[in-house]
Formats: C-alpha cells, structure tokens, sequence
RNA sequence: GCGCCCGUAGCUCAGUUGGAUAGAGCGUCGGACUUCGAAUCCGAAGGUCGAAGGUUCGAUUCCUUCCGGGCGUACCA
C-alpha cells in the first residue's frame, strides 16, 4: 500500500524553511542567545516582507532583556551564509525578513522536477508507527453524509502523515456488540416477518430504513425462514450477524469507491470474546481506580480531570460500550502503535476527557492519544435543510452523495474546511455549481499543463533534458513567485502533518492554481525562443508536479484531461 | 444549570505557537477566445472579525462577561 512506505527524503535541501532554521540556530548560537524549542517560519502576506519571515526575536526580547529590534539585529549579523538566502532583514517591530536567491531558486526548479513524486516527502516520523481510526459508523445501516466527511479526512490525514515518513496503518472500528445489535436483529426480523405476509411490527426502537426491507428479501432468497422458529438467544444472534456482515459489506463497497480502504475491519465483539476487556478492568482495579456503588462498578476519572465518575459494569453484570472501548485502545497501543488518532463524530466529543483518563490510569504517556472531533455535515436541498436521522429513517446516504456531486468534488469539498468546523453542504448549489467547483480549478491547471506536453508531442518537438535546461532564464515576475510557490509545498505539507489539518494543502494548491491560470493566459510557453520555451516547460512541469503530488495527499485524482 | 465546538464580505469558508495594510471561492456588475484547453483571465463593488471589557509593544487569535447557533451532559452505543 503506497501509503504505509517509507521514504527518505532525497532532496533535503528543498525544504526552505528547515534550512533556514539550522542557519537560524548558527546565529542564535553565535549570538549567545538560548535557542527556542521550535522556530516557526511564516509566509508573510507582504511580498516587501520577504519570502519567509520569524518573530523569534520578539520572542526571545524579554529573556534577553533587550528591545526586539536590537536582538533581530544581533541575529541578522551572526546570520551565516546559506545559498537559498539573499539577503536578511530587520524589520516592523523586530521580525527578520528572509529573501530567498532568485538563482538559487531558479536552479531549485531542476532538484524539484529530479526529486519527482517524492518530491515534499520526509523521513521526519522515522518509521514510527501510527494508527489511525476513523468512519466506525454503526453497522445498523448504510453510510451517510458525516461518514463520507471522516472519510475523506482520516483518508488524506493517512497520505499526509505517511508522506513525512511515518508508518500509518487505517482501521475501522465495527461495533458489532451490545444492544444496537439486538436491535438491529429485531427490526431485520419484523422485516422478514411481513414479507412473508405476517402481521409484524417494528419494535418501538427499531431501525426503520428501507434497506432492511432489502436484506429481509436477501435473507429469504438464501432459504432463510427456518430461523424464525429458533429459540430468542439463537434466532437473534444469527440474525444479528447476518445484518451486521451485510451492513458491513455494504460500508467497506461504498469506501471502497470513494477511494478508501482500511488495513483493519476491528471487531468489538471478537474484542470482547477475546477476554480483553475484562483484563482491562482488572488492570484499572489492581490501579486503584474502580469502586463499586449503587450495584455498579465505577472507574474514578475525576482523579484524572473527567466531570464525574463513569460506569464500566452496570448493575445488571452488563459491561459499558466505555470497557471496550479502553480495551479496544489497549489492544492497539499492545499492537505496537506508537501514536494513535481518533476521528470521532460531535456526539462523541464529551467522551474524550473519560477516554484519556483511562489511559492514564493505567500508566500510558498523555499525548499517546489525539482524538479530532470530525463536526456534523449539514445537508441543504435548496436551501432547506434535509433532515437526517438514522432513527428516522431519513437520510442521504454517501453513496447518493458520491453519486450526485463526484467523488473528488465531494472529497475536496470537505477537505477545505477545518475537520472541526460545521458544515454547510447544499447538493442543490454543488450540483449546479460542479463547473466552478474548486476542486477543477486545480485539477484544470494540472489538465492544461497536461495538454502542453501532448500538444509537443504532436507536433513531434522533443521533451528537453531537464538537467540542461538554463532555468535562469525564469526572470519574470510571476515565474518567480510560482518557483517559490512551488518551494513552499514542504513547509505545508510539514505542517498539515503537524497540525493534522489536510485543509492546508486544498487551500496551498488553490493558491497555486491562482497563479499558474492568470501566467498561462499572459504568457506562452512554447515560443520561437527555444531556451526561453525550455525553462517554461521546466516550470509547468514543476508546477504540474507539484498539483498532482498535492492533489495525492488529498486523495483527489489529477486527469490529464477533463 | 454545567461542559465542548462555532460566530470573519450577501452565501460557504481560510486566516500558520498572538505580528506588519483581514483573504479566497461562490454570487453580483463590467470586460477578454484567429495563437499551448474560456472548467480560464482582467477589473469593480462588498467588513464595527457577534457585543463589551481586560492582558501587552501588538488581539480575528489569549482571559472574563454577555448575546446567538450546534452538540453533549445515560447503569445507550
């Protein structure tokens, strides 16, 4: 799976900004001054600002007891000498403004273009291993909108973290036990029930939708009203099962569509049947953290911040959800996993502060788990929102999504928002919209360029060496902001590893886009000038590069034609 | 009541450990295809960053209070 490999990073160099913080801790040594845990380099919107710029200074002004400015100063003169680097200025308040060499990032083009597809890769996670979850819907029915949100997000989070290096394994956590299913079983049966004519009723709790409808006829197909005469425990367990592996079926078809696979289906009831969980609640005892009150056994999570103490056996003997839930994040920490990410819905969100204690409890470092919350879509047909609940029985599901709106527009489309904000999504204008779509402004940039090199090919003129090319000859004004937006790919997808935010790069690659359309239409590539059509070639092949490379950290396709 | 998330242009959203003159897309209005793809480009209009205080050299960002929206607050999952 390509994204679980290694790299190595063989074009180190290309990351400006890692370069230019070793320059940084030269002159912060040089200068005597302690050197900060972490130097952030930003963008600054300025282009008088310079290319990159820091506030470190700032930072560093009240330790140093001196006025910012004066502390820039000291660092510009001990600043050393790095070929990216044009010049260093002191500026506003006390930032160092950092221009980078026209030549130097001129000839930066070729190592990009050399570097390839791993071009904006690192080894910064070393191969440690990461596991990450995500979707876990109920296997109670189909997906739906909010599951093709997570999706697209634990999706494009697994590409971008494994693009810095890190092993990162997906999983997807079936919760195959416990009521639901029963409830589940219940409804799947009352379905069958009335296909065979009977006068049977939903329970009151049941799960409406019509796709049981469907798996009631499925059932009956494969010979299956034998069962309605098994004993409750037996028949409802069959039966149970039976929805559950449809279900799930269904679910793995529908990612799979999207574009998404998981390493790991996890089952909780072969969770619970391993004797996990109760292990876990012995661990939690031994630790002293569990008392028995009101008939129930308690775990204390307030020693660990949590509101209030939460239930882990209820008093009829009945194991909590919670149990296995501690012994499921257990299970993968045992596994090996060196770091583990959650993508949980918003109903979920007042579970975080429980979970992290449990870990806690039992001795597991604080930072092991980051859970994102992943917020609600919210669904509008024009203009009026579509009411959804699986209880209800109303829902769009993410195939009739993926069906209506495309595969990459649907994934682009949440990929622009923070995975934590809330979510407007109107089928009717995204629809009617598809054309001006974001997404196919940056794909069209990758088709046009695309078409460049076909359009040479038909006219038999050959592809230039890019070794020998004289990309000095890039002195526009706009060549050199789309070189040095090209350069930036590293500090962003560094970034959007760091922050788990894949928003990121859907925003970088807008903004690359903005400034190939408006340099195509200025400016043509292939002239009479043959140096001159050359370097230009080398640039659209960059900038073509570089879309596809982000667009795969997305998991967005990049076509040659549209 | 308590807790979490959110409130930025008409709409949907960005805004990088607090930083320099707050941005994009859509929508609206006006222009550009005999030349590598017009799913593009050029230009215009559009803002009390929910409100009020506070912290400091500096606040959309941090703190307090209030207003508004969403979600939690189960011996359900």
């Amino acid at each position: 799976m390509a994204a679980t490999r290694v790299f190595r990073d063989p074009n180190m160099g290309l990351n400006v900004t890692d370069s230019l913080s070793d320059a940084l801790k030269a002159a912060l040594a040089g200068a005597g001054l302690e050197a900060p845990d972490e130097v952030l380099w930003e963008v600054p919107r300025e282009e008088a600002h310079g290319d990159y710029a820091t506030n470190v200074a700032m930072l560093l002004a009240k330790g140093a007891r001196r006025p910012p400015r004066e502390v820039a100063q000291l660092l510009r003169q001990h600043f050393p000498p790095v070929p990216q680097v044009q010049k260093v200025e002191v500026a506003g308040p006390g930032f160092l403004n950092v221009f980078l060499a026209p030549d130097w990032c001129s000839t930066a083009l070729g190592e990009i273009l050399e570097a390839g597809e791993s071009y904006a890769r690192s080894d910064r996670g070393r191969g440690s291993r990461v596991q990450i979850e995500f979707v876990s819907a109920n296997p109670t029915g189909p997906l739906v909108v909010a599951n093709a949100r997570a999706a697209a997000v634990g999706d494009s989070l697994t590409r971008i973290l494994a693009a810095q290096g890190y092993r990162v394994f997906r999983e997807y956590y079936v919760n195959d036990a416990g009521n639901q299913v029963q409830t589940l079983a219940r409804s799947l049966e009352a379905r069958i029930r009335q296909q065979l004519g009977e006068q049977a009723e939903l329970p009151e709790d049941a799960y409406p939708g019509e796709y049981l409808v469907e798996l009631a006829r499925e059932h009956l197909a494969t010979g299956g009203s034998k069962i309605l005469a098994a004993p409750d425990g037996e028949r409802l367990d069959r039966l149970g099962r039976f929805a559950v592996e449809r279900i799930t079926a269904d679910q793995r078809r529908v990612l799979g569509a999207y574009g998404v696979e998981f390493d790991r289906w996890f089952s909780e009831r072969a969770l619970r049947e391993s004797g996990e969980a109760a292990r876990v609640l012995e661990r939690l005892r031994e630790r002293g953290y569990v008392y028995e009150a009101e008939g129930a056994v308690w775990f204390r999570s307030t020693a660990f911040g949590d509101d209030k103490d939460r239930v882990l056996v209820k008093s009829d003997g009945e194991p909590t959800y919670f149990v296995s839930d501690i012994a499921y994040h257990v299970n993968k920490i045992e596994r090996g996993f060196e770091r583990l990410i959650d993508l949980w819905g918003p109903d979920h969100h007042g579970h975080v502060p429980r979970m992290k204690a449990a870990l806690r409890a039992l001795g597991y470092a604080e930072g092991l788990l980051d859970v994102l919350i992943v917020q609600l879509v919210s669904l509008l047909r024009q203009g009026q929102p579509v009411r959804m609940s699986k209880r209800m029985g109303e829902f769009v599901t993410m195939e009739e999504l993926i069906e209506e709106v495309g595969r990459d527009a649907a994934r682009f489309t949440f990929l622009t928002r923070r995975h934590d904000s809330p979510l407007d999504f109107d089928l009717e204008v995204v629809t009617r919209q598809t054309a001006e779509n974001p997404v196919y402004y940056v794909q069209y940039a990758h088709a046009r360029i695309a078409s460049i090199f076909q359009h040479l090919r038909e006219r038999k003129l050959p592809l230039p060496d890019w070794q020998r090319v004289d990309l000095l000859r890039l002195s526009l004004p706009e060549e050199q902001s789309l070189i040095k937006r090209l350069l930036q790919l590293p500090h962003v997808a560094a970034g959007a590893a760091r922050a788990l935010e894949p928003h990121r790069i859907a925003y970088y690659l807008q903004e690359l886009a903005g400034l190939f359309h408006p340099y195509y239409n200025r400016h043509r590539v292939i002239g009479d000038d043959r140096a001159l059509t050359e370097a230009r070639l080398a640039l659209v092949a960059g900038v073509g590069l570089v879309v596809r490379n982000g667009l795969d950290l997305l998991g967005v396709s990049a076509p040659e034609k549209m």
